[in-house]
DNA sequence: GGCTTTTACGAAAACGTTATAGGAAAAAAC
DNA sequence: GTTTTTTCCTATAACGTTTTCGTAAAAGCC
């Protein structure tokens, strides 16, 4: 429909097509002369190669696909960044799809992709009770590369790109113990995760070793529903025998419990100290600012990235179970 | 390489290809019975067509592409997010390229999309004093329906979905004037660009009504860089004939101004007032709450996606150059 | 029963590439 | 001068669809 193909060039030039198509390709068949002739006129007509008919064949393309949770939040948004910025320096088309936690959503795009559409995926998963079988499917099926970055199946044999959420969580968990936080709580989501599991296990151990008994109370299951979260927490800090420390492990429960504290005319960090798993840019300009315990969201996903895109291009890379560890960064403010 | 093709589907069930073909197509020229035989094979092998043969042959795709500045801002995250719910629904996939305000980016991807790899095309164009002639010739080389979205070309004829930032900038500014602020400045960025003197129209005309002369000094300009904005700002609210409000045009700017009266220790609201343009969820959990002029971004992103949609699928839809306006949402808290 | 129309399918071309195989001319080897 | 190798190009067959056209058989019509 628009712009001008590899015969038309062919005809002008006198050549064969197979002849054009390699010289485009820099092929060591076609003598410099001829290559330079076809460049030129390539140029005059900004001939670009149909990707379709260039994919058909090869039987792959440069496109591949994110599929997260959510973009409206920081973490993911710093991730698709980095992602980006790996993949548009290699010359690589990025998909993006949006699970919103919901797992039915997932496994439908997984099942799409299967088309063929792209050449490999990075993942971070959501939410769901029901195991991760759809991506081992997934990849039976098509056999491409995928990447899982911070939320990712711990019992799926693919490359990963985490952060060390034990060790993180482990010493923020000491920073408000050390604050005076006598009954810290845990704010989880409700699904069981490889991510969240290490979080939660890095409280525990620390809470273990200060000496602090853990109820059962003191972890809280939040889920997606800022409003339902909202009704929870506001519930359990209504309570006379009350938390006075929060780890929130996600973005969202950090902003919920402000709100609640506010709401509830709970200061902090005199009546509750808090420090957010977050990556809000915002998060020093909060009342009171808030301690943070940020992912290396840009990095991550850059590094996933990278990955990704080494395992399309070097066939060779096959026992890719690799998994990428990366530090979180704990800033302590006023919330502690 | 991977699933099963129409070829081996039409082996299998004794058929033509272009019988199997017509029949996925639930074409009227294949018998029910027929129909039923394929759609069940299809089914037990998982048939998934092959995209690159199918738009190779079709001359056309469910791919279309997103173009915007940044994604680590609230804004555009959410403006992607309402994009992505809409191609969701419709089927298509959805390419997402960031520009970080550069616009040899901008016009790079816009050549490397002339090769036909989408169907249309978002954009929200990034600041740069160049004119747009890069879109045009896009347009005129592919044809492809195109729909910008806030930051929108004006002299380009191509349907648009903006908000109304005269009246909403008019408002805003009153406000900062009733509140108390003799002397409230804009703080714009250095790029002309419409959506931007839309906002300065109302600023100014707000002024004036309001009896306050527009000095030179009381329009800031910043850019993208943050650390520079800071610098800019520092150096102006240092100064002794200070401003006492703000209208911070952009997301950026709002949180560094916030960060300059906090290390300058000016009082907000009391020494300076502010209101910013941001969709911030954390607007009313900043000390103090800020005051937020937000637009509709989910909502915007919708629009421009189905409008880019509808343009997709019906030809007739030529004479597009429809602008949306939503309106802006003004949410006075304790920042004024 | 002879005619036209409809129904239901198949053959083949096309979409624009790339890869394989082959071959003429030029260069190198002896 | 003949043989071998290298250089440079072409023809052709894919890749997996969709679409156009053609045509038997079935159905409708009088």
């Amino acid at each position: 429909m628009n712009g001008i193909s590899m015969i038309q060039l062919a005809k002008e030039l006198g050549l064969s097509v197979s002849t054009v198509s390699k010289a485009l390709g820099d092929s060591h068949e076609i003598s410099a002369s001829t290559k330079k002739r076809v460049l030129e006129l390539a140029k005059k007509y900004k001939y670009k190669p149909n990707p379709f008919a260039s994919n058909l064949r090869k039987k792959k393309g440069k496109q591949i696909a994110v599929i997260i949770p959510d973009i409206v939040n920081n973490f993911f948004a710093l991730a698709v960044d980095g992602i980006e910025s790996v993949t548009m320096s290699k010359h690589y088309d990025t998909f993006i799809y949006l699970t919103h936690e919901n797992l039915e959503r997932e496994k439908a795009v997984l099942e799409h992709l299967e088309s063929g559409l792209i050449s490999g995926l990075i993942i971070s998963v959501c939410t769901g009770r029901e195991g991760y079988s759809h991506f081992q499917e997934f990849y039976e099926a098509t056999r491409l590369p995928l990447v899982f970055f911070d939320r990712v199946p711990d019992l799926l044999q693919f490359p990963k790109v985490i952060t060390n959420n034990y060790e993180s969580s482990f010493d923020a968990t000491v920073m408000l113990i050390k604050a005076g936080s006598k009954r810290p709580v845990l704010i989880s989501t409700t699904e069981p995760m490889f991510t969240s599991m290490e979080r939660r296990r890095g409280y525990q151990d620390a809470l273990e070793k200060h000496g602090i008994l853990l109820a059962d109370d003191m972890i809280i299951h939040c889920t997606d529903d800022m409003e339902q979260n909202y009704t929870i927490l506001r519930k359990i800090f209504s309570q006379k025998k009350r938390p006075d420390g929060i780890f929130a492990s996600i973005e969202k429960y950090a902003i919920t419990s402000y709100q609640v504290c506010k709401d509830l005319k709970l200061a902090i960090p005199k009546d509750v100290k808090v420090i957010g798993m977050t990556n809000l840019r915002t998060a020093a300009l909060l009342n009171p600012s808030l301690s943070t315990l940020s992912q290396p969201a840009f990095d991550m996903g850059k590094e996933a990235a990278g990955l990704l895109i080494k395992m399309i291009e070097k066939k060779s890379y096959a026992a890719a179970n690799d998994i990428i560890v990366l530090p979180n960064e704990l800033t302590i403010r006023d919330s502690i």
